[in-house]
RNA sequence: CUACAAACCCGGGUCAUCGCUUCGAGUUAAUCGGGGAGGAAAGUCCGGACAGCAUAGGGCAACUUACCAUGUGUUAAACAUGGCUUCUUAUUUAUAAGAAAGAGAUAGUGCCGCAGAAAAUAACCGUUCCGCUUGGCGGAGUAAGGGUGAAAAUGUGAGGUAAAAGCUCACGUUCUGUUAUGGUAACAUGGCAGAAGGGUAAACCUUAGGUGCUGCAAUGCCACAUAAAGAAGCGUUUGAGAGCUGCCCGUUCAAGCUUCAGGGUAGGCAGCAUAGAUAAAUGAUGACUUAAACAGAAUCCGGCUUACGAGGUUUGUAGUUUU
RNA sequence: GGCCCCGUAGCUUAACUGAAUAGAGUAUCUGACUACGGAUCAGAAGGUUCCAGGUUUGAAUCCUGGCGGGGUCA
């Protein structure tokens, strides 16, 4: 099993569960990046998650393709210890990463500011099974 | 060789690691192999294919095109080559370069501020003649002159007259009709007859040609869900209303239709591709080398416009050097 | 993705059927009134009419192309 993979499954594509996240789904945000998430019972693979940037901060399709890119990119490499958190506590999970900056990010400075999301993530995981134990 | 202009071409490359999408192989899987953004993919300014709309029928309206020939485009929009006419610039003054939404103002209607007598069937001043009172007033003729204006009624000269006037003549200018010659044609040159009336059609419009309307969120199918409920109005052969056009006609269907408030669904297949999805792929990092800019497909094709990098090729113009 | 509409002072707008100083209200500034403010009165300033080109003697207005903003259709 490849281990830094991101193929269609993880996708969060559906535009009904999109409006789901988007309204009753958890926020939190590590500037540039805010971030929806959700706990669910039953899905398909053990994460879904989708990426996006407003059409208001960036006007040419270029500069959206290329932040998405790089969110893409940077959950794919850094991924790894959100998914072992979440098999090994038998739990599920939604995540959008919506970016709200107005200028281009750097490569290596978004991929340290996923780092810090996916560590948070792992700590909301832990906080719910202490709370259910 | 240098500079400028136009047209066409190109729109980064190699290697390593980690990935995305699609197709094929593979019993599922693991894995392997092949394909994977642009000249503008953009703006949506045009045209077509294609699809639906009763058979896409007639008229008005609306929109659109507009020098000529040939070619491409099945038509159209548009483009290419060559030519014609007009305008601008330059000088060698009869050529060169560039530009043109380049049919019609003698079919009709409208408009032309201010200034000016007058802005289009021109008599305010002036000038000439006649009459009366004789300061001057009235009538008639007259576009030679009048500082304006973007534009002032065919230019110059002569005759002519009371004064004038294309009123007449000569040389011109422009237009209309007709005709001869050259040219496929636009048109050019000449003869004859007639005319002289400003501009504006990106004002209405006229002439000739073209366009039925709506658009892939079209359209067909599968799945899922609900409210076949409520209120108001119109109507059932004396025909409401509908058949996707702004109106009328013709024609077809016709027992339900319209509006208000509210509720439900919005997932997929075909359309749809030798790139091709359906919250939407074509990438990231590192190294080397370069000038790498503008910029990212959603039914497809063609044209136009706009944005942009370093060069190359060809043609033209100008300058310099050598022979 | 398709189809429509709109850009005028800081703001809300008029003139869009070509005519020369683009007109109002409000906000701003100055003065008057008041012991001081508000209200009121008087005056001033503020416009590349979104940008570029064209038609015309003349363009906010007509035409063409850009830029920006908004609406609608499953």
């Amino acid at each position: 099993m490849k281990i830094f993979s991101y193929d269609k499954k993880e996708k969060l594509k559906s535009r009904k569960q999109l409006q789901k996240i988007f309204t009753t789904g958890k926020t939190f945000s590590i500037f540039p990046v805010k971030v929806f998430f959700q706990f669910i019972d039953e899905q398909d693979s053990v994460v879904k998650a989708g990426v996006g940037v407003s059409k208001k901060y960036f006007k040419k399709a270029v500069d959206r393709n290329y932040i998405k890119r790089l969110l893409r990119e940077t959950y794919r490499t850094e991924k790894v210890p959100l998914h072992n958190q979440l098999s090994a506590s038998n739990k599920k999970l939604k995540i959008f990463f919506l970016f709200v900056d107005g200028h281009l990010p750097e490569h290596i400075l978004l991929q340290q500011k996923m780092k810090t999301i996916i560590d948070k993530l792992c700590n909301e995981i832990e906080k719910l099974n202490e709370a259910i134990s």
